[in-house]
Parts: structure tokens; C-alpha cells; sequence
DNA sequence: TCAGATAAAATCGCGC
DNA sequence: GCGCGATTTTATCTGA
């Protein structure tokens, strides 16, 4: 048999269960919403409070940068 | 101590984790591309490749056929 | 009066306009396709469409070649 | 000849003319970036320039949401 | 040419 | 079911 064929059967075949495990989690996390509105916390807000618990990191990175930019422009 | 901030501590604690998992897969696949690239398998048409064989046969066909309707009217 | 510092607000503001005039070709477009779809016709097979109509011809054969090749492989 | 064909014929030909329109902005755009750059002002910066200058707008709104949110959720 | 950043487009889920 | 807003995915661009 063509290797070639072979590799990219493999390479095809390892990206979708990948792409299966990340929909498995994707879908376990829209079950937590339903699960967490059942018990009165909104999705919506649910949503806003991780994002706002992320935003330091991502806000740091974004100060940084533009300090950088700023320093460089001068 | 109230159940309730306990009960969505636990519910936001489970999402991040979950959000952590999810991107370490994104991650990985990002990197199984870019292998299969240096290999000499281009990333866009491995996409258009997942894209296809993801797609119910019989939606694909019912795209095809209207697009070569469509470019046939013109 | 600073030169310099006129070039550049002279600068800024051309590719402000400029940005703007962009975004109301793109608002344009929203609506036209979404009169099209008030008259049956499908937006989206209507973006592979034009998709397809921009695409160089023999661009176009190489890559559905390829995907051929690919999917035949596996 | 069939009044459809027509009507699909018209469309997607309006469709290009103002997806020439905009790809020539886009790259009038360019252009002046290109000669901003030759007079010593460097794209990166301009780009970050016209972005804050947009923000205000932007961020203005994602406070308004984030009140809004916050006031709903209690 | 390539990786990393930016912007554009497609998709998904909610509310009406 | 439809439009709208938010998220995710894809394509483009720039600098190394």
C-alpha cells in the first residue's frame, strides 16, 4: 500500500476524533448551562462572569502590547 | 455559609476547566496541521477534506447541485 | 504649526473616511443579500457563487483536484 | 427568456460591482499606508492609532451592555 | 516563506 | 421561523 495514503489517512482520522473530543466538550459545557439555568443562574450571565474572569489575563496582555507599540512609535 | 455562591462557584470552577480542556485540543490541532504541512499536506484542503466528510451526504449533494444551477443561470 | 504633526492628522483622517465609505459598501451589500433571499434566492450558495466566479480558473481545478486526490486517498 | 435566470443574473452581477468597490477601497487603503510608511509614519502604529480613535465608540457600548447585564442579573 | 496578528466571514443560539 | 448578537472559524496581511 501507498505510505502516502496511509499517512494521510492517519493524519484525517487523528484530527477527527480531535475535532470529536473538542465537540464532547463543547457539548458538555452547553449541558452545564442548561443544567446551571435549571437552577436559576442565567447562561447569558454565566457567560459574562467567565469572561470577565478571563479578561485580566487578556487585559494585561493587551496594556502590555500597547506599552510596547507606544515605546516603539517614540 | 450560603449553598447557593457555593453552588455557582462549583458551576463557573467546572466551566473554566472545561474552557481549559477545550482550548489544549485547539491547540493540538493546530499543531497536527501544522506537522501534516511539513509533511507536505496543505492545512486548507485537510479542512476542506474534515468539512466534507462531516457533512451529511445528502446536504452535500443539495449544495452542489444548487450552485451548478446558480452558475448555469448566469 | 508642527508640519509632521499635520501630515499625519491629514493622514488619519483620509483613512478614516476611507473606512467608513468601506463599511457602508459592506452594509450595502448585507441588504442586497438579503433582498435576494426575500426573492428565494440562497445567500449562502450565492457567496460560493461569486466565490467561484472570482476564482482564477485553473486555481479553481487545482484545488478541487486536490480535495479529489485527498478524499480518493482515504 | 426566463425572468428568474434574469433577476439571479442581476444580482450577482450587482453583487460584483460592489465587491469591486470595495476591494478598491481596501486597496486605496493600502496605498496610503504604503506612502504614510515612505514619509516615516509606520502602518502598525496608524492601525493602533485609528483603532483607539475608534474605541471610544466601541468601548462606550460595552459598558452600556455590561450595566445593562449587571442590572438584569440582580 | 513562515508565523503571528488582524480583520472578515460563517455559524450558532437566543429572543421575539 | 427570523433577525440579531455573540462566538468561532477562515482568510489576509505584515514583519522576520
Amino acid at each position: 500500500m501507498d505510505m502516502t495514503n496511509n499517512r494521510l489517512k492517519t493524519i484525517v482520522e487523528r484530527l477527527e476524533r480531535m475535532e470529536e473530543e473538542k465537540q464532547a466538550i463543547v457539548d458538555d459545557i452547553k449541558e452545564i448551562m442548561k443544567e446551571a439555568k435549571g437552577e436559576g443562574f442565567e447562561p447569558k450571565i454565566l457567560k459574562k462572569v467567565l469572561a470577565l474572569r478571563k479578561m485580566p489575563h487578556d487585559e494585561r496582555e493587551r496594556l502590555e502590547l500597547l506599552v510596547a507599540t507606544y515605546m516603539a512609535a517614540l
